[in-house]
DNA sequence: GCATTTCAATTGTCTTACAATTAAATGTTT
DNA sequence: AAACATTTAATTGTAAGACAATTGAAATGC
């Protein structure tokens, strides 16, 4: 770990640096422990609160882990996928929220990606994905599902899709743009009318899915983000027509 | 901002949470100030350690700007899509550092996600975009250049088809994939025939994007893929084969 | 040999104090 | 009166020391 901090900005700030970069570069390894906190004081010649602000910044990355007691410490986490999907919806959500994203504009992101796996998950997808799938469909069509379990097994639904091309990388750049579209998807709330077209679309995706056959899974995931822009345009028009019943 | 904290874990944890959760909610709408340190302190009854622990920890995640003198203090951050390409950047670094993903599985999924963009680009690029593309492959085509320059030079390639698509979200998501591929590109060495052979099939893509050929663009990209897959192959080979001279 | 207790190391939190920074208020000079 | 310099107040940044909470390990007792 390189001690010698660059003269720019708050010491919390450089030091937290200095560690990341220990990490990011290799020097410390996963699992490794830091050094205490006194021994960061002495090394970094600095009071204790300021190296604490620093692991709180990196703890706050999942960079490093703390435990108290005896043979506590901080130690260097393994970025896991599944925290990396946490980090990657949480930013992803906050973007799309912040930043006025348009849901066109969201939508296609999220199409184009997923039929980015489509191809693969035809060719490797097992029958654990499949069964998945049907499930999440059978789960569709029941009649009392509430609006917001409907859109979780859409999610898991489209999750199933992705999981099935058998790359997590591919599978963690996917996550951010399903889950953080799900605040905008419960914006339209579906009609049964809506739920059928779209239970039956997914159903021919599963079949194409199933069948191994790539281009009649990207058409009917081509014809599901169409209807998706289309709802969404139905509404926001019908928001227009009726601007006070838009609370 | 809701000062009930739930009983569990750190307390810095928990502020940390319910302010963040303010923010998400939009209750703190951006560029709002926080309350200062001290009164964080009353509201939350606790000392000014600990906000301050709380208060790195959102900073970290560029939640919050701090600002110190007369009208200083936290300020909520609007997450541009700037810091959230590097936040990405990095998370995808070290996700693929730590995980040992093969370079196979980081390639197919860069080249799938960029395959997603094509079409699109193809449709919408300007001149600006295609500018850059050629450009670029002018700046690969110099012999003096660096292997590293090379790779940069390849990294603004991609990241032009992948902006000529005009959806931030999707460049969004790209940036990551296509940035942290970087140090494992890198451990390829180009020989001069292999660049060669890359800045021909980069001049067929922008050819095609020019000509506004999505499938041309698909299909030359997907040669790209296979041939970059085969260098890493190649590579691998040799090192197995010649184990003492991979230091 | 096993259970219990004690202990020591470490992080979590509190208290108090002071330094550094910044903008506004105030005073001073032209 | 206006421009400039100074002071002041608010706020964050850093420091030092103390105590509490936690936890594994060592010492102790049976």
């Amino acid at each position: 770990m390189d001690t010698n901090l660059k003269a720019k900005g708050e010491l919390s700030t450089q030091i937290a640096t200095a560690i990341r970069d220990s990490i990011i570069s290799g020097a410390l390894p996963v699992d490794e422990r830091l050094p205490s906190e006194a021994e960061l004081c002495e090394k970094f010649r600095v009071s204790r609160p300021t190296v604490r602000e620093a692991l709180k910044r990196l703890a706050a990355q999942n960079l490093i882990r703390t435990l108290r007691g005896a043979t506590g410490g901080a130690f260097v986490n393994r970025l896991s996928f599944e925290e990396a999907y946490r980090q990657q919806i949480t930013t992803s959500t906050l973007l799309l929220s912040m930043n006025e994203v348009s849901f066109e504009t969201a939508c296609e992101a999220r199409y184009a990606l997923e039929r980015a796996c489509v191809a693969l998950s035809a060719e490797r997808r097992d029958a654990d994905h499949l069964a998945t799938m049907r499930a999440e469909i059978h789960r569709q069509s029941q009649p009392g599902l509430s609006d917001e379990r409907f859109c979780d097994s859409d999610v898991a639904f489209h999750r199933a899709l992705v999981d099935g091309a058998g790359n997590p990388v591919l599978s963690y750049q996917l996550a951010g743009a399903v889950e953080a579209m799900q605040p905008l998807m419960n914006m339209i709330t579906f009609t049964a009318r809506d739920r059928a077209q779209i239970i039956k679309m997914h159903t021919t995706i599963a079949d194409a899915i199933e069948a191994r056959d790539p281009a009649v899974a990207d058409a009917s995931l081509v014809d599901l983000s169409a209807y998706t822009i289309q709802l969404a345009h139905d509404v926001s028009a019908s928001r227009r027509n009726k601007p006070e019943a838009s609370v």
